[in-house]
DNA sequence: ACGAATCGTTGATTTAAGTCAAAGTGACTT
DNA sequence: AAGTCACTTTGACTTAAATCAACGATTCGT
């Protein structure tokens, strides 16, 4: 269960400490939501399989997206600041997850160095890849984020042992826009530049990157 | 001295556990680098006083600017990743530091939980930060961002006890508008424009906001 | 299996912010 | 104290991306 949940470098040893706190969630449907902004922080959540995206609401009530989860991701950090949820985290597809008691986490990481490690590793590339992006957003044109996009995915699929090369996009253009501060005509009018420019071909939710260094290329 | 470096909630006996592994660094220069891209990350540094910048640089060797660090705030978390720094931080002004070694502070945080939580609690804020500053840049305008961004900056002076209507700004209009993703002219342009709205007097570095409740209904 | 609703694409037009250019201001150096 | 350099401001012009609008294509729910 906790290789499942955790796969990390952990001894056997620790592996079954872990495995004893770490329950299966009940799964989710598409548009279910597992978070509520506000809500106290009772457990981290590790993706099984499935996405999310996290979302805070502005004054207007309108969304604004955070992030996307995919399966390998825990969930849940940005809430230990002060023991509650910042944000709304929502199902894009049928999801399922591993639950892990904050608490019991933190008691057993007292103990086991390894797992603090993992912790802090977890959190800090976290923290690395939102300051990326941050910089990526701020100084590139809409090509350019959009590219930095797929890049960015497919290498997070290829590091579960995913094709890198295609794959299904769980979530709505809209979303995409939303996630890089851009209109979804904008999403979609690159999509279809770079199909012509034959970089990649997307059919639907299906993308296809048939030249990765060139997709590589303009991300930079 | 730790109550100086790392001026949280922990016990008397705490700190002076923590006192025993805190080092005072030798001060900065303005401009002085403290820490480059790639280095190991041996050290946390705490800021006592000054200020400093974080950029990385990009395919063109240009910057971009990623955070701003106040007296208070602890500096290298997003290296504990793989344990080497992944930006360049730079004084903006004569600066003094604390250096806590992260080894000495790893080992000290398995007996004590509350400068676990603390380290956590530091980490998971900064993260909440930059997700924030993510949404917020994503979805406003210049004007938006920049009141934002001076709001931020008031609320941050005032957690460490200084004055939150008026203060100087260590950073160029250059960095403001790297950080925020506009050029120097907007953010130059949105400063006389608020001043000539009222909501604030600007002389060269010193702001002084002269209405807080407009300006924050300005940021939203 | 059907209609409704959501999602995606494409085109025409507008606009906010970037770029280019130049002058003004302040601050460090010798 | 003068000159240099870095920073800031202001104006004119350009442009990338947003908005508005309309129409296909999928997906969803009954």
């Amino acid at each position: 269960m906790a290789t499942l949940c955790l796969p990390y470098q952990l001894s056997p040893e620790q592996t079954e400490k872990l495995d004893t706190i770490i329950q299966r969630h009940r799964p989710l449907q598409k548009r279910d939501v597992l978070i509520h902004n506000g809500e106290p922080l009772k457990f981290l959540y590790a993706v099984r399989s499935g996405s999310l995206k996290s979302y805070t609401l502005d004054s207007q009530g309108s969304e604004q997206i955070i992030d996307f989860h995919l399966p390998g991701d825990v969930i849940g950090f940005d809430g230990l600041i002060d023991g509650n949820h910042r944000s709304y985290t929502q199902a894009l597809e049928t999801t399922m997850l591993c639950e892990i008691p904050i608490q019991s986490l933190d008691q057993l990481s007292a103990e086991l160095p390894g797992l603090r490690k993992q912790m802090l590793r977890l959190m800090s590339g976290e923290l690395h890849a939102s300051k990326t992006l941050l910089g990526t957003l701020n100084h590139h044109s809409a090509q350019q984020r959009l590219a930095n996009f797929l890049v960015t995915l497919s290498s997070r699929f290829q590091q579960r042992g995913l094709s890198s090369r295609s794959f299904r996009l769980s979530m709505t253009r809209a979303d995409i826009g939303n996630y890089l501060g851009l209109s979804v005509e904008t999403v979609s009018r690159i999509l279809t530049q770079l199909q012509q420019e034959g970089v990649l071909a997307v059919q639907n939710k299906l993308v296809e990157i048939t030249e990765p260094e060139r997709l590589r290329a303009l991300a930079a």
